[in-house]
DNA sequence: GCAAACTTCTGGTCTATACCAATCAGCCAG
DNA sequence: CTGGCTGATTGGTATAGACCAGAAGTTTGC
């Protein structure tokens, strides 16, 4: 094979992790052992790694070294199973951080949802956590008319649940669109990342049965943190 | 802003492609005059390149250069319109390269169709264009006893105007899986990239209205050139 | 007039080295 | 035992220079 030697060296790294993983428990050696145990330097070494980043192998958290991924979470956009339960029932361990709460304009939620660029909205972001590992965060724009005192209500739970059993709202009809993206600035640094790691951004706009506009919702993923799922009948 | 240089250089980047797209009709100027431009490395250029790559402004092809990424395609996994009458619709140029025809088992496809490792598959391969770039390979893998003969007949048109028209079937149940991925050396490859470049796997099963399995589908885009896009009305 | 051969340009890869800032582990004082 | 300080470690960033192989453009030779 006349590959360049960073493809080789990412080969090896794979191996190398699969055997190891246990006894390292997670946590890969510093980058200079490593670049001088494959006789290179920090940065082929680092060229390598990054191939196994964008794999989803590994990825790294803020300035701490590089970790093994965990296996991604199987996720249904479609579908309104609270976060909690999806990742209960995939027998991993969820946990939110509610980052705001506040009242707001935010003209790109006003389009998704076909109302005045002026209408304000109850805004909720928060992170999500999978064992301890934040994998995104997520920024909630609600109509006021349809949750009334909400944010003085909002404490972390499951939104969907609180809108079905508080204000018997059902939801649904959605619009969803899904960009592989470079995160932001602010939002990779809410995740502890590097600015410009990839992600996945997942966007919705939902209405009740009577086409009457509920929420938007801007999802920000890790991108190798999640695998999306849908399962679909009836001819389209 | 006490910022990273390369950082700082993304943005410097970014207003200089948005003034002069037009006249570089497309194709940025190579990086050693640009490095110089900017007097930096060619080593940190690249990292601010690759940050817009990662956003999907830009991207590279072969080794002839950095290209400004056109508009997304808007997509939509869930409806069986056909790749060519989607990208017209969006004012775009499709064109599909038909890379193998072959019969030959394929385990992952018949997994998740339900079927015994050992089940052969009419195997297509090819390549799909917009405008002439190249963003996507795909393998189909098709039951041979839904669709006798498909090899000899297929050359390039509508898998799934072809299954309806000549052989009667329905497309009722889907199940489909979309990960990010870095390209495999083949698939990269075959889109002219280098390898390890980020992409979009999506994966579909896909049954008749008798829960027959048909077909399974393996597609491999470029992660800046699609947006995905579903529409769903019904409570799930 | 056209195809083959050659040259130049360009991105892809790699080495060696250096400095900074965040992190972490260990020490020390209260 | 706790909290703050400190120094070593580590990832992130950057410079300077080099070589290779593929792509593109130009010249040559029939």
């Amino acid at each position: 094979m006349s590959d360049a030697y960073y493809l080789q060296l990412t080969e090896q790294l794979r191996t190398l992790i699969d055997q190891n993983a246990a006894q390292w428990k997670g946590k890969l050696p510093a980058e200079r052992p490593l670049a001088e145990r494959f006789a290179t330097t920090r940065v082929t070494l680092r060229q390598a790694l990054s191939q196994l980043e964008g794999e989803g192998l590994i990825h790294r958290s803020n300035r701490r070294g590089w970790f093994i991924s965990p296996a991604r979470l199987i996720y249904d956009p479609t579908r309104d199973a609270g976060f909690n339960d999806y990742v209960r029932a995939q027998g991993r361990q969820p946990r939110t951080a509610v980052l705001k709460l506040e009242s707001r304009v935010h003209p790109p939620a006003a389009r998704a949802l076909g109302l005045p660029d002026d209408q304000p909205f109850q805004h909720i972001r928060r992170r999500r956590y999978v064992d301890d590992r934040a994998v995104l965060v997520e920024s909630l724009w609600v109509v006021p008319e349809r949750a009334p005192e909400l944010l003085d209500i909002y404490a972390g739970q499951s939104l969907w649940g609180l809108l079905r059993e508080r204000w018997g709202h059902y939801l649904a009809n959605r619009s969803i669109r899904m960009v592989s993206e470079a995160l932001s600035p602010l939002d990779a640094e809410e995740l502890s990342v590097a600015p410009g790691t990839a992600g996945l951004n997942i966007n919705r706009a939902i209405f009740d049965d009577q086409q009457r506009p509920i929420e938007y919702d801007e999802e920000h993923w890790l991108h190798d943190s999640l695998c999306i799922s849908v399962e679909l009948s009836g001819q389209r």
